[in-house]
DNA sequence: ACCTATGTTGATAC
DNA sequence: GGTATCAACATAGG
């Protein structure tokens, strides 16, 4: 699930509803997502802590304390913020029990890291894959610029250079950060270019568009609700056809994941 | 049963 | 250094 827009509303939750709330206890004995913590290492730096603010630059997650230590938070390929047991997109509170919502994504059981509050609450990191991640003070040097604040200069920059396949270009978490296979998809569809064109021969017209798009696409994410709201993602199956011209859609293995693309209007 | 698929990333090899 | 491939995890589905 996770991408940008994702992470995004997870750390909308955790700012409005784990604010200025006083740990309790810490489970992070979960050794290979808190790699490479040993198990207490992250509890000793936050039991008695509170949490102050929530941020988040692509994918990574934190959240400060009014102690010295960052809680980094990473939802991997299926992780999950919840709070109080709700997570964000849940229905509303008591449905599950009245038997009239839909069913909670993921049961209790896959909870990977608990932190709970003096109050009662808990936030846990709900992941059944354990592909999440949390660290104390996370590195943020590898993270290139958010993919929905980086300026025109320097996405022109980052985006328009090396041979990479464009669609590779912009998932590469360095170059900016934030772009998922999905997102990725639906960008490169809206904007009508090719997922294979070398980055580095894009025109700065062309970036510019490019640009626009992935910030429109991931606004669009973030107000819908996530990544599988996107206009194209519907058609990344076999037989179908563009929702635009009704071309063919076309698929292939790019940059290590399945890419679909529009065979008429992303030519490369 | 067996094979593929899955929103991520990080280590490794060329 | 930049780029490509595979492995890490745990399911779900054909």
């Amino acid at each position: 699930m996770p991408e940008l827009p994702e992470v995004e509303r997870a750390r909308a939750l955790l700012e409005r509803a784990a604010l200025g709330r006083r740990i309790e206890a810490v489970d992070d004995t979960d050794t290979f997502v808190c790699r490479p913590h040993r198990p207490g290492e992250i509890a000793g730096a936050l039991e008695g802590a509170t949490l102050v603010s929530a941020h988040r630059r692509g994918k990574v997650m934190w959240l400060e304390t009014d102690r010295d230590a960052a809680l980094g938070l990473h939802l991997g390929m299926a992780g999950r913020i919840v709070v109080d047991d709700a997570a964000e997109g849940d229905p509303p509170d008591g449905a599950e029990a009245r038997g009239d919502g839909a069913p909670r994504a993921h049961p209790r059981g896959w909870d990977r890291f608990t932190l709970t509050f003096a109050d009662g609450g808990r936030l846990a990191l709900r992941d059944k894959r354990r592909l999440g991640r949390v660290r104390l003070d996370p590195d943020l040097d590898g993270v290139g610029p958010d993919a929905a604040e980086v300026s025109r200069a320097v996405f022109r920059a980052a985006v328009g250079a090396g041979r990479a396949p464009l669609k590779a270009r912009i998932m590469d978490q360095s170059v900016i950060a934030g772009v998922g296979n999905l997102l990725a998809d639906e960008t490169l569809w809206r904007v009508g270019l090719s997922p294979h064109r070398p980055a580095g021969e894009l025109a700065d017209d062309e970036l510019d568009h490019l640009r626009r798009t992935l910030r429109a696409a991931t606004r669009d994410a973030i107000r819908r609700g996530g990544v599988h709201t996107g206009e194209v993602i519907p058609f990344r199956r076999r037989g179908a056809a563009c929702p635009r011209c009704g071309a063919p859609m076309e698929r292939a293995t790019l940059g290590g994941r399945t890419t679909w693309w529009c065979s008429e209007e992303q030519r490369g």
